[in-house]
RNA sequence: GGGGAAUUAGCUCAGCUGGUAGAGCGCUGCGAUCGCACCGCAGAGGUCAGGGGUUCGAGUCCCCUAUUCUCCA
């Protein structure tokens, strides 16, 4: 990028000849620096995290959050990361500040009961200040308020000026991971822009001065629920460096977005909309950041497997690429560009993450996906705004706006600006208000869920070893039972008839797990050597708690106590079910990606004994005919019979095979791969079968959607097929005999029968109506004269009797009557529409518009009737309808109408 | 997890406070034209998402379910 001016006079401190730092080179520097001091380089973690109460990886740390906390072994003694971030929780002030973000990329050093604060100090200002070259002159540091410790050693081993040296209160240097828990003091180091100034009273608040880069927190004391602090058995370190707030520094510009990092996405925008940066007004300038903070956001979202949708994650990626077009419309592109966005971003942040160019195709295409659904959604908007403003109010209302925002996801800005056009304001203060209301009714709901609650079981797996799973080859081997639990507390025994929880020290049972169910089978006392009491217990499930298998059983007979050596035994037939199902759906994933699309990628899947489900991002629906196809490969790799290699590898070398792995998992260092060789090799830890051709058979039994973008197939597979091809043997049988038909006939004989009855309802109706009609002409006759006065032309009052006429065709027929009996008629025609039910009376007023003059309506007059028979009716005046449940007051009802007729017309 | 909205002809949608389901586009046929586009006339096409309820009567009101959209967390 071009060289810009820096916003301080930090320049004279730049000499000539000095290395330029690239973001890319920055990130490399911090890491190879650790990695030379003994950490262990990790790849940047998923920004889907595998703690399913976080949303997303919202900081360095937050991968390794299970180690600090004790919950999951250390992956080393040291590690060093650069870690993918996503924060959108002042997502409004992106743009407007020098630094927020809602991606960003954290740089840290960890140390799990290793070194602590004299080297992590240590390193950071060497690091600091000889390999990223920073004058310490321009540097400071904070300490926490009551860290002697850290301050004496910046002062005495470092040497830094005390006066540069900071003491900060709990809110600024104190970290916590929540109420209790590991905690500590932190020390922070800032960069100073303007040095100048000098030493007194530095207020490290002030960001037009200072920056704070690093981040080093010390963990060394737990907190209990009391509020006391003990000093922790292994202290950690956790630190981050803000990669973006670095390169700010050493690129010498005004803000993280005018570094490498960012601004190649900003000049993109800016060409896409004829404009530069350079030029560009306050306005224009914040939508440029807005779209290079998110164009990172979203492309990096998208490679890690989120897709846009209305909850969770893929609710926050909607709102980030909604805010990205909202913001390319107000500097002025037109038409379709977020494809172009996230090509830039996928170029620019290739080099230290290659796994978006893996994902180019994918990444693209979801966001042309969703950016056109924006358009839809900001097309419908505008149509009904354009509604309220037809009715030409004096402004909008707050609850219009809000209805809009909430109902139709039409953004406030554009209601406003709209509204300024046809000189309206809005009721701005209005729509916060309904805005804080829909808050507060969201929290209210939450607070019933309680997050924090632990079940026993997970309580006892904390305090186990991992389980040995030895069911990859064994089905049968001896075990002791080293934890019981019934009804969520731990016991020493379980007797007959208890339902119980078991971890045994070693098992052949499968815990579910990636998508596969867990094995049934049975447990029985003793070993064959040494036969038990007779104890049998039988597993239903088993679950994983972390590396913990709990046995989910029942004592069947004989008493199971804690210690007890147990035969455990995998029911084979269900385990090879189960397998033919796991190694199936591997087939399917890959003739998915060969028929359908190459960017095709899981997105959950169910192994069970009796089918199996496979979920995958895929904007359509399969087509019949690549399911066609789909299934002959898969029977073609089944009958191939391929012997299945499984091994364990490093990661790297299986990823470079080509493993497929799942985006979004974090695996281990030695992962297991399940190669079906020339057709399919997948990291996975289930079972499968030996052979493919073990698998038999293979159908797919459906093909649905599950949200917006993904797909799901269900097939069954091997010994399950049989009982899934009888019932549905059952079911064409069944409907064979009904037809007296030929099984292939059977479609035909349906569409015909259901062709044959459409057209004889048809017939009916038609002839019903007709004939209703004819009935209903010579009524016509029997019309009476109503008069009022000698010399007035008379009324033609006619009321009769029609049956088995429908309400629709009786209305017609009594229309019909009026209009030839003129407009002094007035014709009340009732009946019962089945002649056998006397429960469904029918009534029908047509008035013409002299009778209507006279103060009858239809509608009023029907009624009056109709409650006569039990029941009521309205209408028009000058046509209605009604109707009862009593027939036999029918020819009363009729007769009284007449009178009233007769009584209303001749006054 | 909690709100709001939508679901009506192949497509886009009307259908006001319950009273015989409509429009535009598309489709078919006929007319007009040397032929096409346009145009004129006629026609086919709907268990109003599914289920339950209220009512004499429900596309319309109420409840449940499904799907989609949307906001909040």
């Amino acid at each position: 990028m071009a060289a810009r001016p820096p916003r301080t006079p930090a320049a004279d401190s730049v000499t000539p000849g000095e290395r330029h730092w690239t973001g890319d080179a920055i990130r490399e520097a911090f890491l190879s620096f650790y990695a030379a001091r003994d950490h262990v380089r990790l790849p940047s973690a998923s920004l889907v995290p595998e703690d399913p109460t976080v949303l997303l990886t919202i900081a360095g740390m937050l991968p390794f959050k299970p180690v600090f906390l004790g919950q999951a072994p250390r992956p080393a003694a040291r590690a060093t990361t650069s870690q993918k971030c996503i924060r959108t929780n002042d997502i409004e002030n992106v743009g407007r500040t020098a630094r927020h973000h809602t991606y960003f990329e954290m740089l840290g050093n960890f140390s799990f009961g290793d070194y602590f604060k004299a080297e992590a100090i240590r390193w950071a200002w060497e690091l600091s200040t000889e390999v990223f070259g920073l004058d310490p002159r321009q540097l400071v540091v904070s300490v926490f308020r009551d860290d002697d410790e850290a301050a004496n050693i910046w002062r005495e081993e470092i040497g830094v000026n005390p006066k540069r040296i900071i003491r900060m209160d709990e809110a600024d240097n104190f970290w916590v991971s929540g109420p209790t828990g590991p905690c500590g003091p932190c020390s922070e180091i800032y960069f100073d822009f303007q040095p100048e100034r000098g030493d007194e009273g530095l207020n490290l608040e002030d960001d037009s001065r200072f920056i704070e880069f690093y981040n080093l927190v010390f963990m060394e004391f737990n907190r209990d629920a009391e509020g006391n602090l003990t000093p922790l058995a292994h202290r950690n370190i956790d630190t981050g460096m803000g990669l973006e707030r670095m390169a700010q520094i050493l690129q010498r510009v005004p803000s993280n977005y005018e570094t490498d990092l960012i601004f190649p996405l900003i000049e993109t925008a800016a060409a896409l909309a004829g404009i530069t940066y350079d030029s560009a007004d306050a306005r224009r300038r914040t939508s440029l950041k807005v779209i290079g903070d998110h164009g990172r956001a979203v492309t990096q979202l998208i490679a890690d497997g989120v897709s846009a949708s209305n909850l969770g994650r893929g609710y926050i990626l909607r709102r980030l690429l909604r805010r990205v077009v909202r913001h390319g419309r107000l500097i002025g592109i037109e038409g379709s560009f977020l494809p172009r966005l996230g090509d830039a971003a996928i170029t620019l942040m290739r080099p230290a993450y290659p796994q978006l160019e893996e994902r180019r195709p994918a990444i693209l295409a979801e966001l042309e996906r969703e950016e056109e659904r924006f358009l839809a959604t900001l097309e419908r908007g505008e149509r009904l705004l354009a509604e309220v403003l037809a009715s030409q109010p004096r402004q909008i209302t707050g609850a219009q706006a809000f209805e809009l925002y909430d109902t139709y996801g039409f953004p406030l800005e554009l209601t406003e600006e709209i509204a300024e056009e046809h000189g309206l304001s809005v009721d701005v203060a209005g729509f916060e208000a309904a805005m804080e209301e829909q808050r507060q009714r969201a929290k209210a709901a939450a607070v019933s869920i309680d997050l924090t609650l632990q079940g026993a079981l997970a309580v006892v797996a904390a305090e186990l070893e991992g389980t040995v799973f030895t069911g990859y080859d064994a089905l049968e081997q001896p075990a002791c039972v080293v934890a019981l639990v019934t009804d969520g507390a731990s016991r020493e025994q379980a007797e007959a008839g208890d339902s119980v929880g078991i971890v045994l020290d070693s098992t052949p049972f499968y815990g579910e797990g990636g998508g596969q169910v867990g094995d049934r089978g049975v447990l029985s006392g003793g070993s064959a050597e040494t036969p038990g009491d007779g104890l049998i217990v039988s597993i239903e499930g088993v679950n994983r708690n972390r590396s913990v298998f709990v046995h989910n059983g029942r004592v069947e007979r004989g008493v199971l106590r804690l210690g007890d050596v147990v035969t455990a035994r995998v029911d084979r037939s269900c385990r090879r079910r189960a397998q033919a199902h796991h190694t199936a759906t591997h087939l399917l994933q890959a003739a998915l990606k060969l028929v359908v699309d190459p960017a095709i990628h899981q997105a959950g899947s169910l192994v069970d004994f009796d089918r199996l489900r496979f979920d995958f991002h895929c904007p359509r629906a399969v087509t019949v005919e690549e399911l066609r196809r789909v299934e002959e490969l898969i029977n073609g790799w089944i009958s191939d019979a391929h012997a299945l290699e499984v091994r364990e590898m490093a990661l790297e070398r299986a990823k470079a095979a080509g493993a497929v792995a799942m985006f979004g998992e974090k695996y281990t260092e030695v992962v297991r791969v399940v190669d079906v060789p020339g057709v399919s090799m997948e990291l996975c830890g289930g079972t499968h079968v030996a052979n493919t051709a073990e698998i038999g058979l293979f159908k797919i039994v459906a093909e649905s959607g599950v949200a917006a973008g993904i797909r799901r197939v269900e097939a069954v597979a091997g010994a399950a097929v049989l009982p899934y091809l009888n019932e549905r043997e059952g079911v064409v049988k069944a409907l064979a005999e009904r037809f007296k038909a030929q099984p292939a006939e059977i479609v035909e004989r349906v569409s015909s029968l259901q062709e044959e009855l459409k057209a004889s309802q048809k017939a009916l109706a038609a002839a019903r109506e007709e004939l209703a009609l004819s009935r209903a002409r010579a009524l016509a006759a029997t019309a009476e004269a109503v008069t009022a006065a000698p010399d007035e032309e008379p009324f033609r009052v006619l009321v009769a009797r029609l049956e088995g006429v429908e309400g629709g065709a009786l209305q017609t027929a009594a229309q019909e009557l009026a209009e030839r009996l003129g407009e002094r008629a007035a014709v009340v025609l009732g009946g019962l529409s089945d002649p056998g039910d006397p429960g469904k009376v029918h009534l029908v007023a047509a008035f013409g518009p002299a009778v209507i003059g006279r103060g009858l309506k239809a509608g009023a007059f029907i009624g009056a009737v109709a409650r006569m028979c039990g029941g009521g009716g309205g209408g028009r005046p000058n046509v209605a309808q009604a109707g009862g449940r009593n027939g036999a007051a029918l020819n009363d009802a009729l007769e009284q109408a007449r009178e009233d007729l007769r009584r209303g017309l001749n006054s």
